[in-house]
DNA sequence: AATGAATGAGCCTTCATTCAT
DNA sequence: CATGAATGAAGGCTCATTCAT
């Protein structure tokens, strides 16, 4: 029988288990007592697969890369221009808050709670967040062809920030007029 | 004895030593028992002054709020021109982020690593944001005295949105790309 | 001015408010803190008053005891013959359990609480339950005068233990069942 | 290893030195700490096995309720009559309270020392004694098989209230004239 | 008479991790 | 693979008491 197309492991238990608990409570307030338990596994069977509990944090952010890369991936794929397609980033944005356990960017959270910069945890962080910017970079590098490559990205960037602004305030405020006026000025930068 | 003209009350001690671990380490990863520790403080001292930690971690944030904005308020007052205060921020921002210990935002990283949307700090993070919005609000306001108030406000709250999104990735890269990139956004702005 | 008859002392606020919850609570876990914050008085004030929490404890259980007895008395006092008095007693009981607040009786909860037998605490203990024996002893005398010593000794101590065990067992199981039984054996005795 | 056969294990430890330090100095006098401490366990293997120290608490009057019972029933079994049966549980009581660590019954000092009413530990120290009441009650109506369901119940609960009465005043007086007045008044009863 | 800062041991509980089975 | 007993430091907080003012 192979695990890997029929049935879930433990380890993918835990793993996911502990995405739901770091999300939602964050990295530091969430014990290994709490995953397992949830989790419904022993001690042992935690560390058999995971060296550390820094280990499943950075094992669940890249998880986290890939499952948020691809929602974002999601959304942006209908559209066929590259204008329209960081246009549907943003709303993207808005259809995620809109979540009822919204609690912001997980990366950025771990970012604030890990103060140690060549932590693992931090690599993991930066690698998303380097991708997100390229993402936005070679979009808007694709509409203002014509631009030199100081305006592209200066303009890049500005929108990156934006967004990231947004994710941060929608989850202090609490509101989407963050996201609302990021979108305006982006659309104006277009 | 007149503690209040002569020497530091212990009560100081513990608010001084708790604001720097605060800052450096997080909220949650500082504990009580290190606080008292470096502060020279008995258990039983802390609790005659604090009712609990979250009480001295509200106080951290108030004193906090205090002493950035008239860091701010200071980089600002020399200039003359709305603008030129606005671009003051900017650069205030750089000479901060130079300091050694540059942790990013004492409350962008309480914000991320407290999930209860109602909690005391989370109430003093909102606070100080709203302040900092407000403090850019005025300022276009007054620099860009003939638009309209949604132009007004979209420029505003953009400002104020690269400016945090600059924080927040000067404090994730270590570096300052992402404030000169705001900033040069911002100069288009105005 | 004098105090005694005008107004109440701080030390009779702190008397009052930890006779309510060394009752209510318990002596051990009734901290002085709760003591002085409820009766609004200091930490050195309490210590001007009372050597210690011991001797405060040894205060309730005096005064405690002066009030348990006047309760009694007034139960008692309408009756005339011993026989009704006695069955007054029992009455008292009944009534007294009646209060929202019953928790059984002071003393017979302290010395549960006071393991060591030589402790102030235990000596008021001894003292007051002593005196109900009295209580019961020289009603008994009066009612069965013409019984030998022995046979009314006998007589009263039963009385004296129904009453007690009554009191304990209306606070175990919350209900007066033990107090009509031993009502009804107290009756059969007389 | 097979510690059901072999040996006592950590839980048997903990279980064991809190039982003897519950009686001896009370339920919430006993801390955590001086219970690992003596059974030379970490605090954290005392929460691999009890969820809570009321837990324990719970643990302890539940072995306690069994092994008590024992104690009686083979102070009871040797007799022949229910009558002789009754007496002998009040000849118990005057072995029992020979032992130099009499500290009265466990369950009525857990009772005192417990305000609130639906506790945990206050359920088992109900159900014990109902269970106490239960035997006298059978026995009694044995003995007394002629007389009324009434009469029968008055005699037993008179029984019990007496039995009960004796071990709380033999612990407050430490000395056995209670029971002495106790046991012939019983025996009048009979 | 009254204040409240200061102490340090102790409260119950959770932490991340190891390891023998 | 999987279990769960065992560890000991640390978590936030309360304890009874002292003492300078």
């Amino acid at each position: 029988m192979k695990r890997s197309t029929e049935s879930k492991t433990k380890r993918d238990d835990i793993l996911e288990v502990a995405s739901r608990l770091f999300y939602e409570q964050g990295y530091h307030q969430t014990g290994v007592q709490q995953i397992i338990k949830e989790a419904d596994a022993a001690k042992g069977t935690f560390y058999t697969f995971f060296k550390s509990k820094e280990e499943l944090g950075v094992a669940w952010l890249k998880a986290r890369h890939v499952v948020w890369n691809q929602w974002l991936e999601d959304a942006v794929k209908p559209k066929r221009t590259a204008r329209a397609k960081i246009l549907a980033a943003f709303d993207f944005l808005e259809s995620w808050m809109g979540e009822c356990d919204f609690r912001g960017c997980a990366f950025l959270n771990t970012l604030a709670e890990t103060p140690e910069p060549d932590s693992p945890l931090r690599k993991q962080v930066r690698e998303h967040k380097q991708g997100l910017h390229d993402f936005f970079r070679s979009l808007v590098n694709e509409h203002h062809a014509s631009l030199t490559a100081a305006q592209q990205e200066k303009i890049a960037t500005t929108i990156f920030l934006l967004f990231e602004a947004s994710i941060v305030h929608m989850q202090n405020f609490r509101s989407d007029w963050p996201l609302q006026a990021a979108k305006k000025q982006v659309t104006t930068l277009l």
